[in-house]
DNA sequence: TATGAATGAGCATTCATTCAT
DNA sequence: CATGAATGAATGCTCATTCAT
């Protein structure tokens, strides 16, 4: 439980001030612990941060079970998932740290990325999979119709998020630009575009009201 | 000319070792000057970080003009060299060095954003613009052309070269990914889409074909 | 103790060499310990010096308890108890260094003033107060009269040895400058001139000839 | 000239930073001449330091002509002279300086030392041994009452703006310093003790009076 | 096991001083 | 003669790391 509180605080000082910038005495009074049993659990200030960043890892296998339903639905459901995860404000700190120490430590930049943009790769390749078999999609390369989506739907979100540090997700924005790449993707991959291109805009359309109205009482 | 050695050597270290692990004396030793030299130049080192961004900022604003010709010949010089010069280990070096410090300086981050992808942007928007007026695409918005060309072509290999670090460019899978990416684009866009595709097509065999003669050769 | 150690060699370092010469290594390592160490007791440079000072005036609060007698045996020890602190070459060196920051300083000179010259003048003050309670002197204004007694009888002394780094005190000079300078106050303020100023006369003769024949004996 | 220049912003900067905290470049800067010049000029910082004081010390030997008339005339204008020197601010920082330099440079003290107290103290006994042969004073020990008449009437005042930088000296208060010191100076040594103390009584009232009036006024 | 106290090595910065011009 | 540009050597201070308890 010690090790918990310390790694908690670490990754936490390690993402605000970066790798040199956080000290072992701040990670240790903010972990509430002495130095000394500190270095007892980790043995040095790199171990401490490849632990950091290996559970950062694991932790990112999250957003894998699709849900049943629609083609649209599905990947409605998938992309939120996804964005609500990717741009998680300790989800872009994470990143940024890693992409910071890239330079120095290539292995960890190599397995965040792996762990990361990796798993969530495999995880749309299956789901775009079960879409093809399930006669929705219609795909020649499984890993570009992938990438495609992500493309699509998350760089540019994310690009922006994490340049932008204090500016957090806006609702409206993800919306459009979500709708827009799930537009598109369905446009070139759905076997069944026109049909799909509605639901998606119909269900667009029913987001944006409740938005408004939501906007409209307060 | 100090002045510059001095930059250069800033960058060189700032890059390899972040702001905190680059060390004022290295950077002094590096660019074979004295510490009290170096000080002189600048005033310290926040500001020596501050200008060596700025350069990198300013020296980002490049590709911009496009050439003329067929559309799917204008589209693929622009990718290429969007590519080449976003996929530049100085570039990516860069960019892992801005982000490394985003979060404990925002501005240099977003400055950056918007010198670096934002200028980038611009670009495209008044391309793609341009291929509107032209007959050549059929857009509704162009922003979102915009990203969807950005994130179609090149959002994936420069996340992925981003992340591993030691691994260069191949030009080879550079092909496979653009080339996916325009098809797509021009599938979704094009006014004509066919014709585009085929042109494409041919193009990226020529390329291809290329390629192998001169693996043949060696 | 370990703080001890370091006072001590601060206050050494800080009295030879002024508080911008003394150095934190040098200070360190006349103390025995680490520079870490010592800034682990003293938050900086500026920190220790206030500390050395405040140290310095603490300790200036000494004599002030005024032994029984005559009216000159009073005052004759008392003078010389004054003059063996003031004269004391780590009170000058104390001294010398306060006036030395004064212009950087002005809130450590003036303190070092009230709780040094200004203690010493409080005690002179109840001092004569007592005597004149008790018939001994005759006295207008009791400020006029302490300070009065303080110049006679020290501020010559004091002056020479603040500029005369290494001349130690000399007993004949001093037992001269006390003796003219109590005969002086006598005359002015005793209730009783000519009988204190025989009993004056022979102290003075007495400790010259017991010096003397000190001397002889050598 | 532009050594008289240098001389002029040396001595401000070792005044108010003491000579490690007066910085050559600042003397340089503040004269108004590159570094490469003053080192012309003088051959290091010692040199300057040492030519700073020595222009000092000449400057000190001004105050020993005396005026004619009465005895208390004189005593005044003597006192008021020499108050109003030493009393300087100018002179007051170069005495910190001095003393502050002693224990490092006790040929510095000492000369100064010399030079300052001590030629005026040469006036202060050659003038009263003009009034002894006047039949004005009766003197034992020349010496003695050198030091008496100094003491009394400037050791109070200079030791207390030596200490407190900025508090400028108060004309009502001087006086009844002055006055206070000439009093006990004329009842000790004066041959004409109840005139000369009529005469400085008056002397005091009619400058209190003009003082109050000139309050009044306002 | 946990810690207060300690340290060697290093950092950003400045200074007195000196070339090359 | 005067200077812009340069530097070796130090300074105040901090850090990762480790004893002694």
């Amino acid at each position: 439980m010690k090790s918990r509180r310390i790694l908690d605080a670490a990754l936490q000082e390690f993402s605000a001030l970066g790798f040199d910038g956080a000290s072992m005495s701040a990670i240790a009074k903010s972990a509430g612990v002495s130095k000394p049993t500190l270095y007892q659990y980790f043995d040095d200030k790199d171990r401490l941060f490849a632990t950091v960043l290996q559970e950062g890892c694991d932790h990112i296998m999250t957003p894998l079970s699709v849900p049943d339903g629609s083609l649209v639905d599905r990947l409605w459901e998938f992309s939120w998932t996804y964005a609500d995860f990717v741009l998680r404000p300790d989800m872009l700190s994470l990143a940024r740290l890693v992409l910071g120490e890239a330079s120095r430590r290539p292995e960890v930049a190599s397995s965040y990325h792996l762990a990361g943009p990796g798993s969530a790769f495999k995880g749309l390749i299956a789901f775009i999979q079960e879409c093809v078999d399930a006669d929705q999609l219609e795909v020649d390369n499984l890993e570009f119709a992938a990438q495609d989506l992500w493309s699509l739907i998350l760089s540019g979100p994310r690009d922006y998020h994490l340049h932008f540090v204090d500016k957090h997700p806006d609702a409206d924005h993800l919306l459009q630009s979500i709708g827009h790449g799930l537009e598109v993707f369905l446009k070139v991959y759905s076997t069944n575009r026109v049909k799909d291109l509605d639901t998606l805009a119909e269900k667009i359309k029913v987001v944006q009201d409740a938005a408004n109205s939501r906007r409209t009482e307060k």
